[in-house]
RNA sequence: UACCCGAUGGUGUAAUGGUAGCACUUCGGUUUUUGGUACCGUCAGUCUAGGUUCGAAUCCUAGUCGGGUAACCA
């Protein structure tokens, strides 16, 4: 990290650090990290996580982790027990305060109540049609729901029968009392309770009227003693009643500070579509290595560290941009080129003869497991008379720019000799199917004794020796940038890029590979990062999903 | 059409009235048994117009452009 990158400080933790200055709160910082459990953790949750935990562990202070269940429809233990997984995968720790919106409901019932004897609140009869047209809109005054003047013993006891179960789904609401007309749509007298008569994932059918977020949100934060409530942009104009709410009710106030979500390019990232696309089977759940969900980047094979590494590089700001994706890559690979295992493996085999090697004859060749770091050690690899090779580092008549081999020509194996190729076997229909070659033994080293250069380094498996796996290999979900950008009346999924999958069901490994634990990382030399896939690969039959490729300079110089 | 918010190289950001800096990208080069890594160099920016000031990316006004907002979703 740079000087500069290391002291500048984002507007948030500003606005903190003056607060602490200030002795705001006693000084105190407390913050919280509140998804609701309808669907699984993404990336740019772990934007949120990172800051929200960040500034916790920055500041000395502390993080809840409290889970925003005020609507039953969406809401399932499934979602709450992954989003507690994703934390604390990231590598983030809420301790003890683990909390639940639906904990409070009591609570926020009883001030419900006060809000209705201070005469702020009231039962209203209207349906959601009739209340959107008096709400009126951004040109349009509204007016006054016929039911706002009801009494306070008639609200009192209406909201009580509203909880006692007496009324259908939406034949009543509570709503606040503020003002019909304010610029501001969030306070025309927005709802604060309806009646919802459905099973609640942990309250059972206790209740039957549920809080909404508004009503909910910052008189939680205010329970937990939430210092900062840091929130997306998109809350922006809810923060006048979030503030009218804790001032009605005089109880302690979190500041409600607004920051940019992520958006990243040739990816959705809306619960609602990422539902879709695996609800549609467009991709083979939540945790696809396609998915931007954490799950999914877990499974694909990128590391908690670089994901964290990424958060901090974007910042926080208020600038709605557009992250590119490739910058997340950026950090993937600098994180596993320090940290994965070279290995050798083939994705698509050409078979190669060494004519001047021995039928009977194996012998093992030192490898060096990372190059980055030498504590990995060295390990052996077998090297025989039939080799693979990957079928794209062959030419038959290569151009000018094509290091690699080609008829008459002569490359490194790595860690291995220098091979030259003297044949090309083609099948009926023209298919290359073998290559006829010859090693030079003086070359063991990797240097020929007369100084003469091999136009390339290629990879390579003994064709006995290798064990087969199935490699995934994953593209862009979305090839367009903006991913969900479509014409009028086009489906956005119609765009999901047809190649983001690409199965190499024929690889061959070089065996050091065979008791690869599920989810390790490897470089595969020459061709990228994969990882052995935690839910589909089996001790005999290994499957590998490609993290990320390798940077590709080829088409420079 | 109302209200709120924002705008710094291609991208992400820093500079908080005093030299526009950093990272990625681009392009070029060095090293290299990975066309990887590392290293060196290079191109490129304050939305516009006024104003305040000795001095403005920063403060003010207006405009332009972009985002958000009219669920009994969060």
């Amino acid at each position: 990290m740079s000087k500069s990158e290391a002291e500048s400080v984002d507007f948030v933790r500003q606005i903190i650090t003056q607060d602490v200055a200030n002795k705001k709160n006693g000084g105190a910082v407390v913050t919280r990290f509140p998804p609701e459990p309808n669907g699984y953790l993404h990336i740019g949750h772990a934007k949120s996580i990172c800051l929200n935990f960040g500034i916790a562990e920055d500041f000395g202070g502390e993080c809840h982790l409290r889970l925003d269940d005020t609507n039953p429809e969406k809401e399932e233990v499934e979602y709450v027990e992954s989003i507690k997984a994703d934390v604390r995968w990231l590598g983030f720790d809420w301790g003890e305060n683990q909390f639940f919106a639906s904990d409070y409901f009591e609570q926020i019932y009883e001030w419900a109540v006060k809000l209705i004897q201070d005469g702020k609140a009231y039962v209203c009869d209207q349906t959601t049609e009739e209340v959107r047209e008096y709400r009126g809109g951004w040109n349009k005054e509204g007016k006054n729901s016929p039911y706002r003047d009801r009494s306070v013993s008639e609200n009192l006891d209406l909201f009580q029968r509203m909880r006692d179960g007496e009324f259908k789904d939406g034949e009543k609401s509570l709503r606040a009392k503020i003002d019909m007309n304010s610029p501001n749509m969030n306070l025309r007298d927005p709802a604060m309770y309806r009646i919802r008569h459905q099973h609640h994932h942990r309250t059972g059918d206790k209740w039957c009227i549920y809080p909404t977020y508004d009503w909910t949100h910052g008189q939680s934060d205010s329970i937990e003693n939430i210092t900062h409530s840091i929130c997306t942009l998109e809350f922006e104009n809810h923060r006048p009643l979030y503030d009218w709410y804790i001032a009605a009710l005089g109880i302690h106030h979190p500041q409600q500070i607004e920051f940019a979500r992520l958006n990243l390019t040739h990816t959705v990232m809306s619960k609602r579509k990422l539902l879709e696309l695996v609800e549609g089977d467009y991709v083979s759940g939540w945790d696809d290595p396609r998915m931007p969900t954490i799950s999914g980047l877990r499974r694909r094979g990128y590391p908690a560290a670089a994901i964290r590494e990424f958060c901090a590089h974007i910042g926080v700001t208020k600038f709605n941009g557009m992250t590119d994706l490739a910058l997340l890559e950026l950090y993937v690979r600098n994180n596993l080129n320090k940290t994965a295992n070279r290995a050798m493996a083939i994705l698509d085999p050409l078979k190669v003869v060494i004519e001047n090697y021995s039928e009977n004859k194996s012998e093992m060749r030192k490898a060096v497991n990372n190059p980055e770091d030498e504590s990995a050690g060295i390990r052996e690899m077998p090297f025989s008379r039939e080799l693979y090779i990957e079928r794209e580092d062959f030419m038959e008549a290569p151009p000018k720019k094509f290091f690699r081999l080609a008829p008459g020509r002569e490359v490194r194996l790595k860690n291995g000799f220098f091979l030259k190729c003297n044949d090309v076997i083609k099948d009926d229909d023209g298919n290359i199917t073998e290559l006829r070659c010859t090693y030079d033994p003086e070359t063991a080293g990797g240097k020929a004794p007369d100084g003469r250069k091999p136009s390339g380094t290629i990879h390579w498996v003994s064709a006995k020796h290798a064990i087969d796996a199935e490699v995934r290999v994953y593209n862009v979900l979305f090839e367009k940038e903006k991913a969900d950008d479509v014409p009028e009346g086009v489906d956005w999924k119609e765009t999901i890029n047809p190649s983001s999958l690409v199965v190499m069901n024929n690889a061959k490994l070089e065996p050091a590979l065979a008791d690869a634990e599920s989810g390790a990382c490897f470089q595969f030399e020459r061709l990228g990062y994969f990882c052995v896939d935690n839910r589909d690969s089996k001790p005999e039959k290994l499957v590998f999903n490609r993290t990320v490729s390798l940077r590709d300079n080829k088409k420079k110089k």
